[in-house]
RNA sequence: GCGCCUGUAGCUCAGGGGAUAGAGCGCCGGCCUCCGGAGCCGGAAGCACAGGUUCGAUUCCUGUCAGGCGCACCA
């Protein structure tokens, strides 16, 4: 509807200026939005107002102008009015709301589904967090973050890949080795000590203590290497084991677990640096081989390779993406936290200086978690190994609830998390009121199931039956939701879709209470289920989205 | 010191160049002979501060103040 009234009024610009009526003027970038006065309309633009300095005209009389050449044939269009300092406001026949619900019906899965991405490839890479522990809040915060932006840019018509990025190579693999040897030994009564920058966690123990009743002490005597190399093995299998479960358990399901040690061993850390070389990015200092960023604007240059010849994380990570552009992606996005922010702009610069575009990549930078339990800030550091592991929370508050509290807020929002609040089972809780509302109507059904009647077919029903303010509303609301897929889409933006569905069961809850669906009227009957089910569809297609789940009963 | 993010209701947060700034929680007051009261209806309460751009700024720009996070031959 938004659209048609955009197009009517390009047309009505173009008409005015052919009559005499405007003079030849650039078209602005103007909106249509739903005001917030009800008495303002249904849409209304400030098209009028925009264009006043260029006309050189009152906005009030612009408005009139464009008025009078609106196209005719204008849908639904019942009132057009000139208000307040030169808004046009349009007044839309009641009817036009009601579309919406045979279509949702009709779609089913499909409704809100938009093409937005005309089915271009987007890799969405998320959590990629060090398989040298357990996921904790942060983590959590990312995944559900990018497995919803992932099924959102899916739905608005991109081809996604979810991908996540294993860095099991480098110095913190060696740091972590030697701090399960460290628990090796003390478990087998040797003095052990965890280095510093090691990894302190009980799960370290864990594993160590699983390594002994699997395969004994015959580490003992071997050669360190050796050692060192079979534990790190162990112990990072493991970690990746149980990252890849308590992702699944998340309900996030991963296209690509992408190696780091891979890139180093089919040479491709070496290829991207000869690429970077032949383009004249490289130079040596003090032993080391560095990255020109400052030819790019940066601050200050990178090293890629250190002295010691071994080459640092940031050569891998350009590796790494440079493999993604090869892979045939339009589009690629990473989702970070706030705490790396710094490697945003030296990366975009290796791409750029690798040829590719840099605005094809597109870091979006989440800010950090903040835990709350009785009132106090849990602390999260894997070095201490104090933290919230993804899987204690999802044992202390349910998948529904954890999903939701993540993507309620925006991601460059500090999430205050408080797990006692979370944890509550009530209505404190904003997931179980949009989960409701979804179980209502699916227990309105079972009632009907029971009188041995169904939901009637779409076509069979006349939905201007449903006159009703709650009705209405409720009604003009789901007709929203393509339009509020594309926005989320479009911004990355999950949190909108949390709010939009958090409304849409609101005004099911508040048409619940003064209606009843099943009466005597057999024809406002067969309306209101049909009403009930398109609701039913948009919450549930809502909520998948975001990764919650939409329940029969509760 | 430099860079990034954030200052909106008592609390946690949306919004956003326009016509009376929203939600949840908390607080106050109402609603079950009725398809699930995990619900509904009503009330009090707010754009950190100072400049600037604009017909119009809470929104954009600059500065100040406050909080968070970065600024390694770690990842």
């Amino acid at each position: 509807m938004r659209l048609a009234l955009e197009k009517a009024l390009v047309k009505a610009v173009r008409k005015a200026v052919d009559v005499g009526e405007l003079p030849s003027v650039e078209l602005p970038g103007f909106v249509v939005e739903v005001p917030r006065e009800r008495g303002h309309g249904d849409f209304a633009t400030n098209l009028a107002m925009l264009l006043s300095k260029q006309a050189r005209m009152a906005p009030r009389k612009i408005a009139e102008a464009l008025i009078q050449n609106l196209p005719h044939s204008t849908r639904w269009l019942e009132k057009v009015e000139v208000a307040g300092p030169g808004f046009i406001n349009f007044i839309l026949d009641p009817r036009w709301v009601l579309e919406s619900v045979p279509l949702a019906v009709n779609r089913q899965a499909d409704y809100g589904r938009v093409q937005q991405g005309e089915n271009k490839k987007v890799q969405v890479e998320f959590v990629s967090a060090n398989p040298t522990g357990l996921l904790h809040m942060g983590n959590a915060r990312g995944a559900a973050l990018g497995d919803s932006i992932a099924s959102i840019l899916a739905f608005a018509g991109w081809q996604v890949t979810r991908e996540y990025y294993i860095n099991d190579a480098g110095n913190q693999v060696e740091n972590f080795a030697l701090s399960v040897e460290a628990r090796y030994f003390e478990l087998l009564g040797l003095e052990g000590e965890v280095p510093e920058g090691g990894y302190h966690g009980q799960d370290i123990i864990d594993t160590a203590r699983r390594y002994i009743e699997e395969h004994g002490d015959k580490l003992l005597k071997t050669d360190r290497r050796v050692r060192l190399e079979t534990l790190a093995q162990y112990a990072l299998a493991e970690k990746i084991g149980g990252i890849k479960k308590a992702l699944a358990d998340f309900n996030v399901p991963y296209d690509v677990w992408f190696s780091e040690q891979s890139l180093h061993d089919a040479g491709k850390v070496d290829e991207a640096i000869q690429h970077l070389r032949e383009r004249d990015f490289l130079y040596e200092h003090e032993g080391a081989l560095w990255f020109k960023a400052t030819s790019l604007g940066l601050e200050k240059d990178e090293v890629l390779v250190r002295n010691n010849g071994l080459p640092t994380y940031f050569a891998a990570d350009i590796a790494y993406h440079m493999d993604k552009f090869n892979r045939g992606f339009d589009r690629v996005i990473n989702i970070w936290g706030a705490d790396h922010h710094g490697h945003v702009a030296r990366l975009k610069s290796a791409v750029q200086a690798l040829g590719y575009d840099p605005d094809a990549l597109q870091v979006l930078l989440m800010q950090l978690v903040r835990l709350f339990s009785g009132g106090e800030i849990v602390r999260m550091s894997k070095r201490t190994g104090q933290f919230i592991t993804l899987e204690e929370l999802i044992d202390e508050v349910g998948l529904d609830a954890a999903r939701y509290f993540f993507i309620m807020r925006s991601a460059d929002s500090h999430l205050d998390f408080d797990l006692d609040l979370a944890r509550t089972q009530s209505n404190d809780n904003p997931v179980y009121y949009v989960q409701y509302a979804h179980a209502r109507i699916c227990s309105i059904f079972r009632q009907l199931a029971e009188q041995g009647r169904q939901v009637p077919k779409a076509d069979s029903v006349d939905v201007e039956l449903l006159r009703e303010e709650a009705e209405l509303a409720l009604a003009r609301r789901l007709a929203d939701f393509p339009e509020e897929v594309a926005l989320a889409a479009r911004q990355l933006a999950p949190h909108r879709l949390t709010r939009y569905v958090h409304e849409v069961a609101g005004l099911l809850h508040s048409f619940y209470n003064i209606h009843r669906v099943i009466t005597d009227d057999v024809a406002l009957t067969d309306a209101r289920l049909l009403l009930m089910e398109a609701t039913k569809v948009v919450l549930c297609n809502a909520l998948t989205l975001l990764g919650v789940r939409a329940p029969e009963k509760m």
